[in-house]
DNA sequence: TCGCTTACCTACTCTGGAGTAAGGCTACGT
DNA sequence: ACGTAGCCTTACTCCAGAGTAGGTAAGCGA
């Protein structure tokens, strides 16, 4: 039972590392940090710790990635960018409003059921550091309330009507982002549901309201490409 | 220009404090915690910050209150009594539904308003924590969902149809706290709104829905007492 | 083969901060 | 008055963890 040098298994050598260009150790270097910063929290995780998780030793992290403050915002900038990427991708200017909607929510809830870490370290870690960190947080949720709003903004221009909804456009863009990013906050709590529901949930009711959700009217998607 | 002993002025004397019950200085103990947890999060605070704003030196938090993370919990049990009590105090049975959920928005994002240190320890804090403290938030919230969907389901079978809003009350509710909570984080950012403008944004999301709103449907408070 | 660069390491230093020991001061009971 | 209970302090101990000094080895071009 004792196999002290199995040269067929090789994960951990606590050796040295095999030599890898600087590229490919930055992007396991935060990799870990995410993995890491999402589980402990900015102060509670260790350098230590993420060096552990990279499989390298700390002074590579330094030399690569500066420090600890510095490697955290690099988490952030990454994935945020990542993020507003899926969402982007997800959206076809040329779809009724409530479809972009839906595809907006779907390739979002996508995003984070797939990179359940990065949101973590995204939303709860970065918001809980008063720093300069929430800057590149903020600078994200700015963008998509914009994207949103422009979707709101232009249904109702298209339609001729809906002054209201035009004129409170970024508002409710703002409380539709906040509604979406709580939710999947809850969602990391419950991890037990597809993305379709939590996106369908949300689809419902914010397009359709409690009001109309009472008498049975809700939404559903239009059958595309059957 | 040097008034050494000015015995009119008497903010913190770096002396000896004056004696209090304990009592008092626990609930001086918590607030104090309340802001410093609230300001730099659980990690970043530090125990002599706390000690400093309370007025009171180390060793008193310890033999009152224990250890920091006791204190921590302690903070967040709190506050998450004080808030849900304060909503529970805003609604009343007898009235119709949208106007229990308007009433219930309102005593809420006034408690968030008013307890701004409190809500930021509560939600941001205590959820970038993965520890026990997320237990007693998490309890508090089940509760609010609970009272949610209890007013939802009620109305849904008052009116004897809605079906869909009746079975799917607990997500909902789920759905609509959630997004409360993260409209009142954003709320945090954006201090210039008043209560009533973040409530009635909630209300009229989750109420009307954007399909309404885009044809200019608004929801809006029934006049009351005149 | 030598030398140069770059990846990589062990093994520290040093500070911030949790938690405590040991003892003063004050008020009230007797 | 004088003890004693309990409020309050200074002044530590001690450790985790950020950041670094200094050195090893692997590839590569001459």
């Amino acid at each position: 039972m004792s196999l002290p040098e199995s040269p067929l298994a090789e994960p951990e050598k606590p050796g040295r590392a095999k030599r890898l260009p600087r590229e490919v150790r930055e992007r396991q270097i935060l990799d870990a940090a995410v993995t890491v910063f999402s589980q402990y929290g900015y102060h509670g995780a260790s350098m230590d710790e993420v060096s552990d998780v990279a499989g390298i030793s700390k002074p590579m992290i330094y030399a690569y990635l500066g420090s600890k403050e510095d490697l955290f915002a690099a988490c952030i900038h990454r994935e945020a960018t990542r993020l507003l990427e899926a969402i982007v991708g997800g959206i076809h200017a040329e779809e009724p409003a409530d479809v972009q909607l839906w595809h907006g929510l779907t390739a979002f809830f996508g995003f984070v059921g797939e990179h359940r870490e990065s949101w973590r370290v995204l939303h709860r870690q970065s918001l809980a550091q008063g720093g300069p960190f929430t800057e590149e947080l903020m600078a994200m949720r700015e963008r998509a309330i914009t994207l949103v709003a422009a979707v709101l903004v232009r249904a109702g221009s298209d339609e001729g009507v809906g002054h209201a909804a035009s004129r409170a456009g970024e508002a409710l863009a703002a409380a539709l982002v906040g509604a979406g990013e709580s939710l999947a906050d809850w969602w990391l709590d419950h991890p037990e549901e597809t993305v379709d529901v939590i996106a369908a949930r949300l689809m419902n009711l914010v397009w359709m309201g409690f009001g109309d959700l009472l008498e049975d009217r809700v939404w559903k998607p239009p059958i595309i490409e059957a």
